[in-house]
DNA sequence: CACACAGTTCGATCACCGTCAAACTTTGAT
DNA sequence: ATCAAAGTTTGACGGTGATCGAACTGTGTG
């Protein structure tokens, strides 16, 4: 079975599908987390608020954007952040997002636009 | 009847917000002519391929999400990049997404059309 | 071997967003 | 006063994407 995805080259990075990678807050705070934890994660080991089965889909959405490297390590999936690559073709975008700041806005929260909360969403 | 739209602060400058703004195509494209041009542009002096309505949402949503400023000039409707205070509330995000080239992505960069030269509205 | 663990695939659902056309409003010019 | 120009509002529609649960697959450990 295949052990490693498809990931993009750097020359093959898009700046819209990059965008549409970080709009969504939970896969921001996954490359956030990477980024402060300074270490590679795997898919379990991340705090963020959605079942396995979304969390799988975020991984894919930012691996095929390029901004992370995914390869196995045992029965675990292991998550890199592409810093460099990302810097490299769009300087300055990352340090942005999920820059020490990210000044004027101060909202530690979720913007739950789409998230039922994770209790009960009773009706959907 | 003087009607000025409400403009958020910069102190309510909200990353999500922005991005979600930034996301789309036709709004970056607006927001990337709007800087290149140096200058204020009427709603009908951008080189976007929607109709009028669709035009009239996207700049709606720029303009709640700080990013540009909206005040009339006789029957037009001009805009104007609110650069510095976005600058200050995500530093560097402008440069990264509407800089000089965005490396890799395929965006065809509609020739600098110049749009009317409005005059000199000053303030901001 | 057998089981638990880690994650994937699949199908369905539901919200939201971008889009348009038509009707309306406001302002400037004739 | 009329007309034209420039946007706005409204209502509808379709597509896309985020989400979930259940069933499934591969991998290491006891």
């Amino acid at each position: 079975m295949e052990r490693t995805p498809p990931h993009p080259d750097v020359s093959e990075f898009d700046l819209q599908r990059v965008l549409e990678a970080l709009v969504d807050p939970v896969r921001r705070s996954i490359v956030a987390q990477l980024g402060s934890a300074g270490a590679d994660i795997a898919c379990g080991g991340f705090d963020i608020p959605v079942g396995k089965s979304t969390a799988t889909h975020h991984f894919k959405v930012l691996r095929e954007a390029g901004l992370i490297r995914q390869y196995y390590r045992g029965t675990s999936r292991m998550n890199a952040l592409r810093r460099a690559e990302v810097d490299q073709a769009f300087p300055g975008l990352l340090d942005a997002l999920t820059g020490p700041h990210t000044a004027g806005s101060p909202h530690p929260e979720p913007t739950v636009r789409h998230a039922p909360p994770a209790g009960r969403p009773a009706a959907r």
